[in-house]
DNA sequence: CAGTCGTGGAA
DNA sequence: TTTCCAAGACT
């Protein structure tokens, strides 16, 4: 059935990410899904200058998923280095060990495959299929949901995720092609990150800005409800945890208790917090107490 | 559904 | 300096 008129933003986007998008070294022709795999993991919530060094060591040392899945996560974790979230290092290499036991070896390009992989959600599979084999599906990222929420609903900001609405909303603005569907899901992307930013818009150099409802309703403040306020980190339990990971990723033996007590004065709060990484699989608990990175 | 989970760049 | 928020997923 036809689209709208608002709704072919492609006709303008897609020609503009011919020539402005960036040269990211996942988009090369000759990148693997494995490849491309990795670097979705690591650019969940993380921005993309802080992936690509991080991407590119970690796809010369595991160029494979079987080569990554042959090692001990401890590996994987110490190779994210200050990536953020290690939860992440560790589901990538569970991931990689059900591709190899469940695949092949090879990364599956089928949905329900991609949903089943450990750390991989309704974004990182329909990423990996559109962008690695080139299916036709609604992708959806942050960066997406808010050039979505201004272009067609004049919204400053879009309103809670949810993944089974971005992605009709999506999905009704998906060119038809293939290709021109793959090109679009990058390009959407591509603007939200570059152009069309949550802080400081630069409506001036925007492909779509005069097709654009928010703009042509004089940018109105987003008066919806606003997503929940992140909790501080100084002094959270997320920056004892990363403090404990930094301890562990340096030191290739188990570190004893007494060591661990160092890094954070509130000895509950630091209980909570080792308690929770044994709990996440990050540490392994010894017998007398002290903490390792997991070998298996 | 709401909370939780790292780290650092940019305004 | 402080605050925002970033190619999300899991519980």
């Amino acid at each position: 059935m036809p689209r709208s008129d608002t709704a072919d933003l492609s006709a303008a986007l897609n020609p503009w990410f011919a020539h402005a998008a960036r040269p990211l070294p996942w988009r090369a022709a000759e990148v693997s899904p494995w490849a491309v795999l990795v670097s979705e993991f690591m650019l969940q919530q993380t921005q993309v200058a802080r992936v690509v060094p991080r991407w590119e060591a970690w796809i010369a040392r595991w160029p494979t998923a079987a080569a990554l899945a042959a090692e001990p996560p401890a590996e994987a974790v110490r190779a994210w280095d200050r990536l953020g979230y290690p939860r992440r290092a560790l589901w990538l290499h569970r991931a990689a060990v059900e591709v190899v036991e469940r695949h092949g070896g090879e990364v599956p390009s089928a949905l329900d495959d991609l949903l089943a992989l450990q750390g991989v959600g309704p974004y990182t599979a329909r990423a990996v299929a559109a962008f690695a084999f080139g299916m036709r599906h609604p992708v959806v990222d942050t960066n997406t949901r808010r050039v979505i929420a201004r272009a067609t609903l004049g919204q400053a900001e879009p309103g809670p995720p949810s993944a089974a609405r971005d992605i009709a909303t999506m999905s009704a603005l998906l060119p038809e092609s293939d290709a021109a569907a793959r090109v679009f899901n990058a390009a959407a992307m591509e603007l939200g990150a570059t152009v069309c930013t949550a802080r400081s818009p630069r409506c001036d150099v925007c492909p779509i800005a005069t097709a654009c409802a928010w703009r042509g309703a004089g940018h109105p403040s987003y008066a919806g409800p606003r997503r929940a306020v992140q909790s501080r980190f100084a002094g959270s339990d997320r920056q004892v945890r990363g403090l404990v990971m930094r301890e562990l990723r340096a030191a290739h033996r188990p570190v004893p208790r007494d060591e661990l007590d160092a890094v954070w004065s509130d000895a509950a709060q630091l209980a909570r917090a080792l308690a929770g990484l044994v709990d996440d699989g990050l540490a392994v608990a010894g017998d007398d107490g002290a903490l390792a990175l997991p070998d298996a």
